[in-house]
DNA sequence: CTGTTAGCGCGTTCAA
DNA sequence: TTGAACGCGCTAACAG
């Protein structure tokens, strides 16, 4: 590894000349820094950037953590991208991680993070106890919770509106004559249940019993849901309107009514909105998120308490947007009761 | 921050007897062990790992770069989730970002992750000279190339075996008796040029002239090749089948299909798999790539580099797969000339 | 089994 | 304008 030291002996000047040089302070004789230039170029000199910052050299260079449930997840790409985006003027990387929902291996990735002395962390903390970004937090590391609520007054948070468009969603199937809905989700977190309160919302408004909707709240993995999507397409009484609560599930969804053949007359929206949504028969109709300003809106808040020293404590919410495609706009063709 | 000395004072020790616990290394007095881990968990002690690294402990906690074309894109995004997983289990982290295609970005990113002092890379560089790379690896840093293939000896790779999985397709379309066979892509990248190669290759076994083809390499953008898509649908002499070389291609020519009615006459085959390609009326027909499979690899190769501190030289090729959903099978309708 | 010394690469402080 | 000394947090090597 080529150090500061070499490149002094080589350019034969001072250690400290060199680190003026490449800090671009002070300054130097101009002959000295051509000198000192040429040697780094020669020998391909890259300064330790966890030497300057263990000495306690302050940059602008931040190191982030970036916790996420799945990078693979396009909601969670889109989010990792428009982070990145958002910090790549100031020059900062991220350490990138997904946490699976799985809350003791999220503490863990914290815990590395921190070891690898990251400047600040963004992160979609699992279900549960939040109690270890509390005491991260209280270190002194400037954390922005993301797609789910705080647990902590001091810690701010980026979230969508779940609640407000999940109720549009069921409001417009409604519109449609639709009162037997069947809402396939969970309540495993808190997103989750506001989309679902958001649902029976909706169904208040419009004083339809929740006897009469169908609620499957036990509904976590997509081949699972898709099977309860056929029973229940099947069954004496069908739903005439299928509400999918994120984007695994409304593909599940959007396969049964295929294998089904119900597409054209049983109404569908999804929570989430997917690539190609537009290009199916009939097109999926969406409650859209905004990840690319839940970033934006993110890294700003960070941003702000890393070069400010501040703490923040303001909870940011973004508002989703029903897109109209087809699958939602199908009327109730079956008799009323 | 709390520093091994201030665990150390808190529980009475040397600053050495803490690093012995916290390491377990070494052979430690119970009672001290004990009295120095309360200190940690009360003090919330984190250990400095660039610290460490400086003063010169191996880890087997790599921090590896991690430099994607787009961590957005369904390819990319799968590709990082493979790798990540790899890693996981040895503790290691990735500091991840995207060079969208621009190469002196990317060179950039290496020096700043360089800076960051990275044990591994793995890279999907962008076209055009690689010399940044050898640079890197003469300094003995280990790299992995994916998803394009290397300039240098010493840098590995892996990769999709573009070329076989295009002429796959071609062939698959002619065996459907078409000949006016249209292909959108480009040729900025050595990728993109196997698959063109692989295509005019098919052509070529089935004796079928480049003129009687329609071989569009000037479209970079979804936008412009949906445009292109339709005129040609439009046009005197339209083609039979189409030709997608990369997933937002794909998209694109889906959509112009659609919007001109002819997705149940006009056969298509995808370069790249897509979420939801098999609920499009007709299935999306797809050469899907294996980035799940690329991403171990990869791993597996760097991780060798790393522990076992040797050169790897090898490149491995990895195949694609034929996946028939009903686009690609529609067999030509149009009058033989 | 435990502590002391020294130094990893770097930059602040101060002296020349 | 330049350089020397010092110490950031940590641990290998040695001493006790």
């Amino acid at each position: 590894m080529i150090t500061i030291k070499d490149v002094a002996k080589a350019a034969g000047v001072s250690p400290m000349t060199v680190s003026r040089v490449v800090n671009r302070t002070d300054n130097v004789n101009s002959t000295m820094r051509k000198r000192v230039l040429r040697a780094v170029e020669q020998l391909g000199y890259v300064p330790n950037l966890s030497a300057s910052k263990l000495r306690g050299k302050k940059s602008t260079h931040w190191t982030i953590g970036l916790i996420l449930r799945d990078v693979a997840n396009p909601f969670s790409a889109e989010l990792h991208r428009s982070i990145e985006k958002s910090l790549r003027d100031s020059g900062s990387l991220t350490l990138t991680a997904s946490n699976d929902d799985d809350r003791d291996y999220a503490r863990e990735l914290v815990m590395t993070m921190r070891a690898h002395q990251i400047d600040g962390l963004i992160i979609a903390p699992p279900p549960g106890n939040q109690s270890y970004l509390g005491a991260a937090a209280e270190t002194g590391l400037p954390i922005v919770i993301v797609d789910r609520p705080s647990d902590f007054e001091q810690i701010p948070s980026v979230i969508s509106d779940n609640y407000d468009g999940m109720r549009q969603a069921t409001r417009h199937l409604i519109s449609y004559g639709h009162r037997r809905i069947a809402y396939l989700g969970d309540e495993a977190s808190v997103p989750m249940t506001a989309r679902r309160d958001g649902f029976l919302a909706g169904l208040q408004e419009a004083t339809i019993d929740t006897t009469e909707a169908i609620i499957r709240l036990d509904q976590f993995d997509p081949i699972q849901a898709r099977e309860t999507a056929v029973s229940l397409l099947e069954s004496n009484n069908p739903p005439t309107a299928f509400i999918g609560s994120r984007n695994r599930i409304n593909v599940a969804i959007i396969q049964a009514l295929r294998a089904t053949k119900r597409s054209e007359e049983i109404a569908m929206v999804g929570f989430d909105d997917i690539e190609l949504a537009a290009e199916l028969d009939p097109g999926m109709t969406a409650v859209a998120q905004n990840p690319i300003l839940i970033g934006q809106i993110a890294t700003a808040i960070l941003m702000d308490m890393l070069e400010n020293n501040r703490v923040q404590d303001q909870s940011v919410v973004v508002s989703t947007r029903l897109i109209k495609r087809g699958s939602g706009e199908i009327s109730r063709t079956q008799p009323l009761n």
